[in-house]
DNA sequence: ATGATGTGTTGTGTTTACACAACGATTCGT
DNA sequence: ACGAATCGTTGTGTAAACACAACACATCAT
């Protein structure tokens, strides 16, 4: 398959939760690299994987994982009234 | 990683928007054979062409795949209803 | 000062999601 | 009766998603 790339907030959401990469690793099953790999985009999680890391911070996928850039956080949360 | 069983309705909702294996295989840029492989859970797909999949039926993710079994359609045509 | 913890990165394997070619079976249009 | 389209399946090859080990660097607690 041609990929056109894959975004995602994973460090985001792991930050604000204050959760660290070996957490969210043992949380989803996978090695603490592999969500290194992830958060810098060296390669594009499983459906699987994402699913599992988007039921971990309770949010639907395409909050963490989009075909499209994420916009900024700034225009997220004012966009979110919480300026 | 090991993996539990992820379930899709990708056959069903062809089935229902009346589209071919290689019309969808086409809309999302995959081999037609690569379709027949996950619809009958050969293989699990990308979460790039889950994205894609749910995006060309026009609805969320969790629609088309769950880690968890999806309901029969008897079930879920009572839920909403259409009984 | 030292040790624990989180992060960033690199390297070597294994597994699996894909591409692509090929074939048989069924149904449908003509 | 014939061909076209869809489906189901099998096989071979490649690229990428993983596992795991290892190391450098920073921060923080003791």
């Amino acid at each position: 398959m041609h990929h056109l790339c894959m975004h995602n907030r994973i460090a985001l959401f792991r930050n604000d939760r204050g959760v660290s990469r070996r957490d969210l690793a043992e949380a989803v099953g996978v090695n603490p690299q592999t969500i290194g790999y992830l958060e810098r985009g060296d390669y594009n999680p499983s459906l699987e994987l994402g699913l599992k890391i988007a039921a971990y911070f309770d949010v639907p996928v395409d909050l963490v994982f989009s075909l499209a850039p994420f916009p900024s956080l700034t225009d997220a949360l004012r966009r979110a009234g919480d300026a």
